[in-house]
DNA sequence: AGTCGAGCGCGCA
DNA sequence: TGCGCGCTCGACT
């Protein structure tokens, strides 16, 4: 079992709807290599079984999504989120506490 | 307050 | 072998 598959599975666990962070999954995989699993999203093999655009910073924000904050491509994934119930303000999720799913 | 640096795990050179 | 990454947090300005 692959640190990055610990990872994904743990992200396709996210209820459509919700969202959560890199610290919340860190923190579910005893482990503190927020970073690492930045990477891991990132090298995301499934990109639709895996929502990684459903994992934001610990602050609620789509900060540093696809290398870019202001690509076009987030966007997109603020826009899928919207769809899914979600409230997202100049990269922000609004009522975040509330959407967020806890392990 | 705002900034800085270190530490995590894995992938690519 | 060494560095960088979709980050976070504590320590210091």
């Amino acid at each position: 079992m692959n640190f990055n598959e610990k990872v994904y599975k743990e992200c396709k666990k996210i209820p459509k709807g919700k969202v959560s962070t890199y610290k919340e999954i860190g923190k579910k995989l005893n482990t503190r290599a927020y970073r690492a699993i930045g990477q891991a999203l990132k090298n995301n093999p499934y990109p639709i079984q895996v929502p990684c655009h459903r994992v934001v910073s610990s602050q609620g924000k789509l900060h540093g999504f696809k290398g870019k904050t202001k690509g076009k491509a987030l966007k997109e994934k603020q826009r899928m989120l919207e769809e899914e119930g979600l409230t997202i303000i100049n990269n922000k999720i609004q009522d975040f506490q509330d959407k967020l799913f806890t392990f």
